[in-house]
RNA sequence: GGCUCGGUGGCAGAGUGGUAAUGCAGCGGAUUGCAAAUCCGUCAACGCCGGUUCGAUUCCGACCCGAGCCUCCA
């Protein structure tokens, strides 16, 4: 079988992926805090492990992908508070849009979802075990992980505690027995959402959860753990402490980040007011486009999000689609995508880059091939293409379709263009070029070919 | 301060111990009534300085520059 080759942040290097148990895969990643709308800094890790569970999914008979929903935590309780409303409320609402704009970017919906309110027995019995082991240990009401009790902690991160101690710039809770001591439960106030206890009326730390939800869902240990590489410490670190610490083991082999996405050339922040949720980018460019934007650089590099990096993702996409259109009347031949050019790359690493060379290649020997090659590489491309989650759509469409309700009809336009033709027979050139301009400044976009003319949308 | 990652043509972006993918843009041509789309051709790059080597963009070291993390931020 073809080798998938994996980054893995605990080794630093790139290694062979081998699973535990080559009949059922274990792939986490971690999910949305659900108390406003996905960035599209939020969506990348989703796209790219929907990446990862698709090229999985072609390797073996079972891959089982699970992504939490976070919905319990203080930026929820604050939004409930601004809007007078319950945290039900508000999680649901942005549950609810967040598997809307994932979807709209093609993402596969994961096999489980994971509520973290839906596994607060599962987080409390991981905290007695931990306080039982010596690892953790509640002080004024609070339940607190002791750093210094696992002797590996800092390796996934690559720090060591003398280091984080060396960094400290934030003051220290008094209830701490060392700096790095991380919140398993914390005490909620009356007024607050929160749960019985044996330490009190609280709920869960933040990295509880992930922990508590793996070994409730997935099983002891895991094959694949992702999320964006500012994940790697705290999170993950407190999150591999708590399960090897609780629970033995080796909890998950292989650990996967993904970079940052920057807004032209900036960190993406609210206080820089260049946030740009999927929602919003969603209203001005198809899903399919944010999705390809998202792939043309490898994962573990950052992506610099820009208006120009949506248009070239723009115009690769059309080109494909022109393709497709162009060939519309020769039917493709079948191709299995673990066959492809893209397959290969995409098993190194994730290579989405190279993947869409692949693509590119295949497209341009579809417009230069006869009739007959041109079913194998029309085959080929749409392969491709399914195994990357593009150009699934209808060319026709791609094209004829408008992201935003601006613009000519379809009808309209077909009706101009009934009148252009009919001037063009005439030769006079001078009437058809006038409907060609008065179109184009509608954003209209003719084409003559010789089985008649084409338009598109701009 | 500690730790981590990166610097490839005008731009985006792969990759490699030995002629440096791919796309966009540019230029020239074919095609077209003119365009568009497509095709053909073409220009152009490995931060800096040492080291290892027959040979370094690729490995090692220093330096310069940039990015990220350092207790709840994807």
């Amino acid at each position: 079988m073809a080798e998938l080759r994996l980054t893995n942040t605990l080794t630093r290097e790139k290694e062979i992926f081998e699973p535990r148990d080559p009949e059922r895969i274990t792939l986490y990643v971690c999910g949305p805090t659900v108390y406003n709308l996905a960035h599209i800094g939020n969506a990348r890790p989703v796209v790219v492990f929907d990446m990862l569970y698709r090229v999985l999914r072609a390797l073996y008979p079972q891959v089982i992908y699970a992504r939490n929903i976070t919905d319990i935590d203080d930026k929820i309780i604050a939004a409930a508070r601004d809007r007078k409303e319950g945290i039900e409320a508000v999680t649901q609402e942005f549950t609810e849009k967040y598997r809307e704009d994932m979807a709209q970017l093609n993402t596969l919906p994961p096999d489980l979802e994971p509520r973290a309110t839906d596994n607060i027995d599962p987080m409390q019995s991981l905290i007695t075990q931990l306080i039982e082991r010596g690892h953790a240990y509640a002080a004024d009401g609070h339940v607190l992980f002791d750093v210094t009790s696992m002797s590996s902690y800092g390796a996934l991160s690559g720090r060591n505690l003398d280091d984080m101690l060396a960094g400290a710039r934030v003051e220290v809770a008094s209830y701490k027995r060392s700096p790095g001591d991380f919140v398993l439960w914390k005490p909620s106030s009356q007024d607050e959402p929160g749960w019985q206890s044996p330490w009190g009326w609280g709920r869960p730390g933040w990295h509880l959860e992930c922990s508590a939800m793996i070994r409730a869902h997935l099983g002891d240990a895991i094959d694949i753990h992702g999320g964006g590489r500012d994940l790697i410490f705290p999170h993950h670190e407190n999150e591999r402490a708590q399960s090897c610490c609780g629970y033995g083991g080796d909890f998950v082999r292989y650990w996967l980040h993904n970079a940052y996405v920057d807004m032209d050339g900036e960190k993406m922040s609210k206080s820089l007011g260049n946030v740009r949720t999927v929602r919003e980018l969603l209203g001005l460019y198809a899903g399919e486009v944010l999705r390809f934007a998202l792939l043309s650089t490898h994962y573990r590099s950052p992506l610099n999000f820009s208006g120009e990096l949506l248009d070239n993702a723009k115009t690769a996409l059309n080109s494909f689609y022109q393709a497709l259109r162009n060939s519309a009347d020769i039917e493709a031949e079948h191709i299995r995508p673990e066959d492809t050019a893209a397959f290969t790359a995409l098993l190194d690493d994730l290579n989405t880059p190279k993947a869409i060379a692949a693509l590119h290649s295949s497209c341009k020997a579809l417009n230069k091939a006869d009739a007959k090659m041109a079913a194998t590489f029309k085959g080929e491309l749409l392969a491709m293409g399914r195994m990357m989650g593009l150009l699934g759509n209808d060319p026709e469409q791609w094209f004829t379709d408008s992201a935003s309700s601006s613009g000519p009809t379809a009808e309209d336009i077909e009706h101009r263009l009934a009148a252009r033709l009919e001037a063009r027979a005439r030769k006079d050139f001078a009437a058809a070029d006038a409907v060609r301009d008065e179109l184009q400044a509608q954003g209209i976009e003719l084409e003559d070919g010789p089985e008649g003319t084409t338009w598109r949308r701009l």
